[in-house]
DNA sequence: AAGTGGTCTAGACCACCAG
DNA sequence: TGGTGGTCTAGACCACTTA
């Protein structure tokens, strides 16, 4: 494993244990080059990565520092969906269609780092608000990081719980496109086919491995996504 | 001016110029190097901030390679249209089909904290890429924050930039949906009535007051939300 | 003056992919 | 086998800030 995302992950850490505060400096690159015993350009590359995702700021002459959370993006979601729809207060449900181990195709391959054929585990919920159909999850998921993945019960526990749970998320994508629903679609969400839905593709990263891809289906009327703010 | 900068503004030219098509192949790193007398390392960086904002790709034991432009825009993000399409290194344009004060509708009215049929701003403009619309932006805004919005050209300016210039943006809330285009906007933005589209329901406030409401529609390929971290 | 981040160099080794 | 990107080193000079 790479050097600098050693040093990443111990500032990550600190951040979120409290060592390392919003607004406190962290250790410069010179110390983090002699407490690891890299180079500074190592050092100065895990900060910099961090910069870049907005964790940290720096300050030419002065140093580099915590960011205020605050304002950050809350935009999508990273909760999960059986809470979200509690504290509506409407009744949560959910259907297990399918929970399984196959091989992947390439596009799932891709965006697990595997290798196109390789077993992965697969998982299909529909997620239901007050008995109606809000979410369809079509989920593949890397077994190295869930080798229990498929013995877990879905009706208790929602998937993006339990993978949070056994790797720790640091980094998402997400894409978003407008669909027509394919009539499996239709059929399980209980809609009609020219009725448009949301397509969400997920990756999540834990420490830049791919831990897992949902591809996340809602239909058009039925949802909408996210209230967010902004820092000033 | 430092040297990496040289090198991506070159990259860039190159694309919008079409000298570097989508999915060619860049000049490699030592190539770069040597083109503009400058080490491995400082090449290698000019590629990798592209490659870090989606504009180009890399494969490792392959090459560095030209992303597809089609569609990415961070729906979510508050850098103006204008300025993601041209650092994709694209030929942004826009056309406004209508600048002008109305009463405001009830939905207008309540997202803008003013009565129903008090005048409002409204302002409409196509932008495009490339010659294709890829956002229709249907906005209504608060006089009382903008008086001046009907004097500007909104063809050498958004509006986006111009409202964060007079009422600085400390907060929004956003909403989206799967909508199916309506005639009108088929004709504007040049698509079929089955093309699935995006609308983003966007309020932003200036310390609580509502300084403007937008309904952008993204015809409905495909977008990509920025990259998100969970701090954690 | 001392410390910081920002830029840059000229090497190096590795894993990967192509022909 | 030769080229590619990915990582890393041990230096260097600069502009900037704080004391």
């Amino acid at each position: 494993m790479p050097k600098f995302l050693d040093i990443q992950q111990s500032i990550r850490d600190a951040i979120r244990e409290g060592t390392l505060k919003p607004n406190q400096q962290t250790p410069s690159e010179n110390q983090l080059a002699s407490t690891f015993s890299v180079s500074r350009m190592t050092a100065r590359r895990a900060l910099q990565e961090l910069v870049a995702k907005n964790v940290l700021f720096s300050v030419k002459g002065r140093g580099t520092f915590v960011s205020d959370p605050r304002g950050q993006s809350p935009i999508f979601e990273f909760k999960n969906i059986a809470d979200e729809i509690r504290e509506r207060g409407s009744h949560y449900k959910s259907r297990v269609l399918l929970l399984t181990s196959r091989p992947a195709d390439r596009e799932t391959a891709f965006a697990l780092g595997t290798a196109e054929g390789n077993e992965v585990f697969f998982s299909m919920i529909v997620h239901l608000q007050d008995g109606i159909a809000v979410q369809l999850e079509q989920r593949a998921v890397n077994p190295d990081f869930a080798p229990q993945y498929l013995a877990q019960d879905f009706n208790h526990t929602t998937p993006h719980d339990y993978l949070c749970g056994v790797a720790p998320l640091t980094e998402a994508s997400h894409q978003i496109e407008a669909i027509l629903p394919t009539s499996s679609m239709c059929e399980w969400l209980k809609i009609d086919a020219a009725q448009p839905c949301i397509q969400v593709t997920r990756q999540t990263l834990s420490d830049k491995s791919a831990v897992s891809f949902a591809r996340l289906i809602y239909p058009g009327h039925r949802y909408r996504l996210g209230n967010e703010l902004v820092s000033g």
